[in-house]
DNA sequence: GCGCGGCGGTGACTCGCGTCACGGATGAAT
DNA sequence: ATTCATCCGTGACGCGAGTCACCGCCGCGC
């Protein structure tokens, strides 16, 4: 079964079988615990519904479910009908797409606190990526007919959401800029890596930074071969602009990299 | 006055320059006209603000304000803060970004019925994108503020523009996911070539597509350079894909380009 | 112990395509 | 007619990076 686990989320060109699995996760499987109600989740009120009046807090509480996902859990396949959405507690998620080549692109790593599929079940389309987890997490979900009902009540909540779904949408034009305005891939592996460190540590100045994606991944971040990858750390060591112990790094030379995202 | 006109979105690097000209736009430049009520335009009512109520439907009408803006005029400039939304009436705008080394990448063109800056006046955030009008066109205008405060008061049309901005970010997935997981420009071209197809015709099989972009913007849609646009244009004539006349083309071998887009 | 699968690290080779540098066509302005 | 700007078309060149092939390392299971 951890066999079954770990390589859960490899298994590609069998999209039937990974939605049955997804739709497994959402019961009971290996361990998985339903939780009535997300006291020990800080992002949910503090985030997208913050100062909503109580009875829409209640109503909120009402139409949740919490789960726990394990490591190489799937939480909803790309090209499956949106469900509803998946608010992230604890844990991290990995969104992606693949083409049919096999070809996968990863769109972005979902922290606690990010919302999933919320696209999707509000424009009733087929969620747009798969979420895989990468550290096994806590998330709340709710059905889309529910959310939408929901939403439907409490006009000031479908505000948040559009906020919420515009910051997404400027979130992925700038990911297109990235990519689509870039030369080379040190270039884009020096943004991805200042952006990470930014996201991780929030203010301590050039503090270690844990990175716990395999090159393939990275690679698949940034629109790159495995292979560069590897050259570019190399590179960027030699250079001193980063020192790599493990899975983290820690920036050395910050205006350099800085430089060389500015386009060398 | 009219050289001024045609070389105007040309204009880069001085964006003080370029918002005061798109204000200016705002107010009554070049023979603009404002339209009291936008009888003309049959977009709004079906697409965006369909079914709402009829006293929401008047409110809408009271907050919005309609303009006529000639070719090479600008909306509104990347990095501008939001100021409203334009509901695009009658004919075409480009919506593009650039990066501080001069390449610009054209994230759409959009058409009418098409909502510009949704995300930003939503978000509160910049504009993500500068908005040059490519054929002269009729636009609706609602400022921020009015926006904001009908949305408050309608919930339902809060909803309809979440369904909105979940297409518009599914949009620009799809539009990451091409850039980035394609292998050749060919590729990138032949999609962008079908696409463009298929949005102008809705039916009529391999009819006459115009085209009125040059080989620079192609370049800049599909993330490539002027020469190569040229020379696989010439390419896909010598391989019967294609057949251009002037600023329009007709494809002769829809197959032929979708196994392009596959992969080669 | 052994085998096995996933990961990281390198070298060599190839080639797509970006860049530079032309030259010619067109259309507008004077 | 002349100038000028824009756009299209082409040749030559070279670098970046994808691809292939291989190797060592590690952790895991049997």
């Amino acid at each position: 079964m951890t066999v079954a686990m770990r390589t859960g989320y490899r298994v590609v060109g069998n999209t039937k079988a990974r939605i049955m699995r997804a739709e497994a996760d959402m019961r009971a499987p290996y361990g998985l615990e339903i939780i009535e109600n997300c006291i020990s989740c800080p992002y949910r009120q503090d985030r997208l519904f913050c100062n909503l009046p109580p009875d829409a807090v209640k109503r909120l509480d009402e139409i949740t479910t919490s789960a726990t996902y394990p490591k190489g859990a799937t939480l909803f396949v790309q090209g499956q009908s949106g469900r509803g959405v998946f608010i992230l507690c604890t844990g991290y998620v990995k969104l992606s797409t693949s083409s049919a080549d096999g070809k996968t692109l990863i769109l972005k790593v979902a922290e606690p606190g990010d919302i999933l599929g919320l696209p999707s079940t509000i424009s009733g389309k087929p969620y747009e990526a798969s979420a895989d987890v990468l550290e096994s997490c806590q998330a709340n979900f709710i059905a889309r007919a529910d959310f939408l009902a929901f939403l439907r009540e409490h006009g000031d909540a479908a505000l948040r959401v559009a906020q919420e779904l515009s910051e997404k949408y400027q979130a992925a034009l700038n990911e297109l800029k990235n990519i689509g305005l870039s030369h080379s891939a040190s270039e884009k592996l020096a943004r991805f890596l200042l952006d990470w460190a930014a996201r991780q540590k929030q203010g301590a100045e050039s503090a270690k930074v844990t990175l716990a994606l395999t090159h393939e991944e990275i690679a698949q971040m940034i629109g790159a071969s495995r292979e560069t990858v590897t050259r570019l750390f190399a590179d960027f060591k030699k250079k001193n602009l980063l020192e790599v112990k493990g899975s983290s790094f820690t920036i050395k030379d910050k205006p350099g990299l800085e430089q060389l995202v500015a386009g060398l």
